[in-house]
DNA sequence: ATTATCTATAGATCTATAGATAATGC
DNA sequence: ATTATCTATAGATCTATAGATAATGC
């Protein structure tokens, strides 16, 4: 159907499980339907993946770190204040899941599988976020001490925002189902709850 | 195995599949291994209710309504002030949580199947707490005007209470998984997420 | 020669039903 | 007689592999 020519064929294979395993995880996912979409045959999948699980595990490692790096990854910030920067970072945690947003939901659901494979990505979760994390709760406690912001630990903090911004994502699909939401309508919500997040943050962080 | 005597059989099988259901979804969940878990045959699920669409939507629909008509079930609270009317619904949908913890991600999950069954939900759904929302929307708005809170709608205000409580169980899998935690630890940081949340937002609600 | 793609198929599911047998209620 | 339970099986999957054929790189 498509033009697949060269050895662009592996990699259309990625792209369509990516986008499957996004919509329905592991299991409902099968071999057939992604060779189905890519236009290939099924025997093709497991001639570039062998199995299944493979093909699922270089997908989901990936993104899993993304999800992951992502909420501690603020660059040049140093020269904003406090309040700014944590702006900044709720921010960027959005439009983070704004550009993935089937994401949380496939990590909650996938990560029970493979009981092995969860130590080898505690691992990698360990080291990536360590010092920012400390770095950024010396700078919580300072604005606590200097009286900027109210006593919270950094771990509440975190949960609040990730809460807060997660869901909208992750109960998306349900209103789209239950209010029929427009492509518009739909943006707007999401827009409005990026503001709202963070103003909610804020305002309850005051002194 | 287990004594199952008398028209027990079908509870039983109820039992064992709103586990099972609530588990792992309902495609995940074989006719199979409910009978197998029941200890009876295969064959007696489907004489009881005929196809796994029956046995799985006559849990769910349940199931949804406990869900929804629980966030505004507040009984006889017309005494409290709003402040402390407000913590007890939050505690209240906390523990209806608590006591469900894995409702939300069925929902969530397997609301997309079956187009049908959405609107006769929606209806369902539309009825039940209109006139508590009226009710205590009106509360909401004179607390605004008196001044005791800051101005924020009714729907940001459940929008981030349904957040940051049903966040929590659906990440405690992973957290779990994670940070190996024991039944110690869990049940711990679910207290604390419990005053934390209510503490959260009423300090965001503030004036 | 090697690599990519295809056809065909074995072996495991799983749902739903048909038809036999056991248990129960008059 | 009716209802509950069982055995057996048809028909749909689905994963993974074996073996044939086509395409590509020297």
């Amino acid at each position: 159907m498509e033009i697949k020519n060269d050895q662009k064929m592996e990699l259309a294979i990625l792209e369509v499980a990516e986008r499957l395993f996004l919509e329905k995880g592991f299991k409902l996912t099968s071999t057939t339907e992604i060779a189905k979409q890519v236009g290939c045959n099924q025997a093709l999948v497991h001639y570039y993946f062998r199995t299944k699980n493979n093909l699922f595990n270089s997908i989901f490692e990936q993104k899993f770190k993304l999800f992951f790096q992502g909420i501690f990854e603020m660059k040049n910030l140093s020269k904003l204040q406090f309040q700014d920067k944590l702006k900044y970072i709720i921010e960027a945690h959005f439009d983070l899941l704004k550009k993935n947003p089937r994401l949380p939901a496939l990590i909650l659901n996938e990560l029970s599988r493979q009981p092995e494979q969860v130590n080898i990505l505690r691992e990698k979760l360990r080291k990536i976020p360590e010092e920012l994390m400390i770095e950024f709760n010396t700078e919580l406690q300072d604005e606590i001490k200097k009286g900027n912001i109210r006593d919270i630990t950094l771990l509440d903090l975190i949960y609040s925002m990730i809460a807060l911004n997660v869901s909208i994502f992750v109960m998306m699909p349900l209103f789209e189902k239950l209010l029929t939401l427009d492509e518009i309508q739909k943006e707007y919500m999401i827009q409005h709850r990026k503001s709202e997040n963070v103003d909610f943050i804020l305002k309850s962080l005051r002194p």
